[in-house]
DNA sequence: CGAACAATTGATCCTCATCAAACCTTGTGG
DNA sequence: CCACAAGGTTTGATGAGGATCAATTGTTCG
């Protein structure tokens, strides 16, 4: 239908895919679109279908019993989400899926990610390799959250965000995000975030603004998120 | 040599493997004894084995340039680890690998599991399997770290190494830390950790010696862990 | 224009980290 | 076999870093 099963050849755990390949798995999907705000699934849920997004945002986020978020991930287009649940065959969601603005995504049956991997060693493999970047990624999440002030976590989650979806404008970087967002991917509270922003904008190293950050200084950024001392 | 191929069929990773398999990667393995505090490998260099402990027991941790640590996990008999590195090519160690007790592991050249790999589907996808447990599980704590308050970390960690080291003895569960590995496990001091295993033993919920904790109500433990109220 | 929502800022409080000192436990060597 | 050294543990005192609460001020959109 609409979508050019090449196209999947963006997600990178379809990389090495056949065109015949991205053909079956495009006929066995179904677009999902979602209005912002709305959720692709909760955690939980039965792990029964795993998503690519097509164009939009949302995050991954973990809730605790008292609602208490944090935000695992943010998902941009062309990336895989939920197939965590897809690997093993009884499993729920690990996370919440949330669409941080309207959102499609294809939804493909995990049963049928699963049937696929048993014939194409390359796909559970690409897969792997995702994994253990993710892995990676959330070690390293970790220990910052154990061992570092907030000021730098922040730094880090922007400087993270940047690599990932910052749009470059004249003369800095910008990031779509509320402080609570923020708040949710350092590890701290909507009003830290935002004190350390606006002690920032003092310094000249970001400007921010509703929903809205612009990285004016990405050198003094780094610094911050590096430095040696405490 | 000394090891018999089909002990290998307890790593979980190997669980569906050939008896022939098995022999293969023997025969591609050599034997590390490391003494208590050496280290199997350092994160940062060259991921070229991946391991699997044979005997003892060995701790994964990150450190940050100021020096300080964190615990994200402990390996016991038969658990592989350093396999992250294994998956990509050029790839280097993301955590370092500490030894708690004399210890000694089987150590396979990364390549030969790639290539392994190639003609093994199941190998990759029993691989996947345990990486997804990781994710999740790092995931877990990430969000505790950020949401939840030191004593109720580490009630879950006292609970998460109960479960899978924990040794039962008449009355009780007893685990071999230190304080100062529990604190870096739960994400706080040795100072807080002895302070709230102290209040912990005044409500007879544990008994604490040096190097040991014994879980002597495991309920009452997990009501920590679990209550709703902050 | 007004309602809804995001952000700022100040005041306050609480949880823990930090530092210091003393105490236990274990193993070792004289 | 005792003494001592080394390393783990406890406990108190102190303070800092942020969380929390409350009130106000933008900003956006219907």
């Amino acid at each position: 239908m609409s979508l050019d099963p090449k196209e999947l050849r963006q997600v990178s755990v379809f990389e090495h895919a056949t065109d015949d390949d991205l053909k079956l798995i495009s006929q066995h999907a179904i677009e999902r679109s979602i209005e912002e705000g709305e959720f692709f699934f909760f955690q939980g849920d039965p792990a029964e279908y795993f998503y690519v997004l097509i164009s939009g945002r949302a995050k991954l986020m973990q809730t605790n019993p008292a609602g208490q978020q944090v935000n695992l991930r943010t998902i941009s287009e062309w990336q895989m989400f939920g197939a965590l649940g897809a690997v093993r065959e009884d499993a729920t969601y690990p996370a919440t899926a949330q669409a941080m603005e309207n959102s499609t995504a294809l939804a493909v049956k995990s049963d049928y990610l699963r049937e696929l991997m048993k014939t194409r060693p390359y796909l559970s493999f690409d897969l792997m390799k995702l994994m253990t970047t993710y892995i990676q990624e959330m070690q390293e999440r970790y220990r910052e959250l154990a061992t570092e002030k907030v000021e730098r976590r922040i730094a880090r989650a922007l400087l993270r965000l940047a690599a990932q979806m910052g749009t470059r404008m004249d003369g800095g970087i910008e990031l779509a995000f509320t402080r609570q967002d923020l708040a949710e991917m350092s590890g701290t509270t909507l009003y830290t975030v935002s004190r350390v922003l606006s002690e920032w904008e003092r310094q000249g190293l970001v400007e921010a603004g509703r929903e809205r950050v612009v990285i004016r200084n990405p050198h003094g950024v780094v610094r911050i998120a590096e430095e040696l001392n405490s």
